[in-house]
DNA sequence: ACCCCGAGTCGAAACGCTTCGACTTTCTTT
DNA sequence: AAAGAAAGTCGAAGCGTTTCGACTCGGGGT
């Protein structure tokens, strides 16, 4: 609770001389910072937060809005949100949470009172009703996600399509001719954004390799073990030699179970590769190979983006896409002879 | 962006009239105040945050520490962080977010620089460091959820104990005299804090009403459904009538599963009655009773206490333990007639 | 006619910091 | 030896509020 004034004292300089030392944005003598540090330390001297907000032009906050949808997958949510966190902490910033219908709310009234040097995005919907929000106030805003109506914003993301491509296109090199597409349930192909891209994308990706693609779905609002084990039995039953997965964690451990039971096994007989999972998918019973979504890369690319809209030129509106990086665990290989191509 | 004087000047009054206009603190003329308001409108005012805390003694935000540790259920903290930022705003306080290392490494800084008017704790454990650090510091802090050292501090909770009494006490009323206890992972018994609590009192409540108790966990480390099966399995072998449930919802169904592959129903065959659980215990495959932990319980009686703090007299040091209610869904009624007593 | 009180308003002093301009010293350069 | 430049320091001006004390003006009590 001691304050600039006091250490001043202690140390036998102005307050100003005080301010240059602990901001090191004017040089001070060695002896003199060395007072001044002693007495920081000896009084336990903190800059008021509050004071500093004023004075400089900072907050050192920023907001992250979390609307916390029904449908919205604790686990991966909390991982954002910490990696948000951490990324923010790096770079002296703490981060201030408006969950809810504060999401909205909290978003104009931290622009107006200028509690947050900038506003972060998270649990992005494709037709969002933040995207008309931040148009309308001038806090720098980065969405971590992609809106159907991204014009004009700063939006950071996964680059789905090319995992999905990717994804495809790694299972038609090893030979595949015939897979299986495992999604989300059907509500997220409305609620939320990537589902319909990531499959749109192997849609296209399967055609241009030429192969056979069977769709299957892991539920109807929310992902069932038994929606996703049926689903993967019948894209068994019909013959697929390869699964490309984008779902839950508990999804794939269905489809492990189904194959398993099957007396199958990864990847002799069947291929497995993942697309777009934010939880460890090497330590399922079978590892699985994987394009994942990395919060940490969203993340910190969105509390870059955010700083520099602080700086002198704000950077360019658009999207940034981040390339796939595929972790194998060698859940693909070449397909069964007596089961390849068409059944 | 507007600031106060461009107000006062708009409405033709000095600032301080219109800070009290604003404030209420003083009384302001109907017409003046009138002329104040729609000023305040058309230039989209909003008094600066940080010019409000410097100048006011209070920061309008709560810090939320939360360590995250692995084996923390991600739905159920997302429902105490929701509760308590919900709680928070409801007095107009925002909620600052404490993860990792920052969960103490924050809670010393925001203490400090006075960032924060109160801190709020999450995701406490029997051995919290926080503990001696809430000591330490003199921002209010309330615990939601009890130390095992928790001399001098306050701190809000669900009474476990009294819950988990009522449930084998209900059962006991029923008729039941040999019952099932089917407790979280062993892990949770030395990394978190109520399920010692809650075995212990179901242990002697048992004891007190002459009960036979069977004991089992669902898994080591962590929650498995197929330990929770066995668990299920086995006490049912062992002719227990009636279940007591502590533990994630995962569990619950197993324990439903088990029970409804062998043909028994509830509650006529079988009566079960949950603790502590977080979520909706109602939408099972079977609804269940439940003596429920209620995030909103918790966190708006932390809030309510923190408050207290900023106020005159601080709120005595001590545990506000929650008394449970009881929510009925038919999972408990008399044991089968042949099954009754020993076996 | 007097005084007192409350309503209503204003000016000015904090609140604790950052930062600008100016000043003194001490070195380098030419 | 004169002229700069750089280092090091200080005082003071903000930053935008809240809040205290003081002032004015009517209306009631005496």
């Amino acid at each position: 609770m001691a304050n600039i004034t006091e250490v001043a004292a202690a140390a036998g300089v102005s307050i100003s001389t005080v301010s240059y030392a602990l901001s090191g944005k004017r040089p001070v003598a060695p002896d003199t910072r060395r007072r001044i540090e002693m007495a920081v330390r000896d009084l336990g001297y903190s800059p008021n937060a509050g004071a500093r907000m004023l004075a400089g032009r900072r907050t050192q906050i920023f907001a992250l809005t979390e609307p916390l949808r029904r449908d919205t997958h604790a686990p991966t949510h909390m991982s954002f949100v910490l990696a948000t966190a951490v990324a923010a902490r790096r770079h002296d910033y703490d981060i201030l949470l408006l969950t809810d219908e504060q999401a909205q709310a909290g978003m104009r009234r931290v622009a107006a009172n200028g509690l947050v040097d900038a506003i972060l995005v998270l649990d992005v919907a494709p037709d969002d009703p933040r995207v008309e929000l931040a148009r309308q106030i001038d806090t720098p805003t980065v969405f971590i996600g992609v809106p159907d109506d991204n014009e004009g914003l700063v939006c950071v993301d996964l680059d789905f399509e090319a995992a999905a491509a990717e994804a495809v296109s790694v299972l038609a090199d090893a030979g595949h001719h015939r897979i299986g597409f495992i999604g989300q349930a059907d509500a997220a192909y409305e609620t939320s954004n990537f589902p319909p891209r990531v499959r749109r994308s192997v849609r296209e990706e399967a055609e241009r390799c030429g192969m056979e693609l069977l769709l299957a779905t892991t539920g109807t609002t929310r992902t069932t073990r038994e929606a996703a084990r049926r689903a993967a039995a019948d894209l068994l039953d019909a013959g697929v030699t390869a699964f490309v997965l984008h779902c839950l964690d508990e999804a794939h451990a269905s489809v492990l179970a189904e194959v398993d039971e099957r007396g199958l096994s990864v990847p002799e007989d069947v291929s497995i590769i993942s697309v777009g999972a934010s939880f460890d998918t090497g330590s399922l019973a079978t590892p699985i190979d994987s394009l994942p979504l990395v919060p940490e890369a969203s993340c910190d690319l969105a509390v870059e983006l955010a700083l520099e809209a602080l700086g002198d030129q704000r950077p360019e509106p658009g999207l940034r896409l981040l390339a796939p990086t595929r972790v194998v665990h060698g859940s693909v290989s070449t397909p069964p002879a007596g089961r390849t191509g068409t059944v």
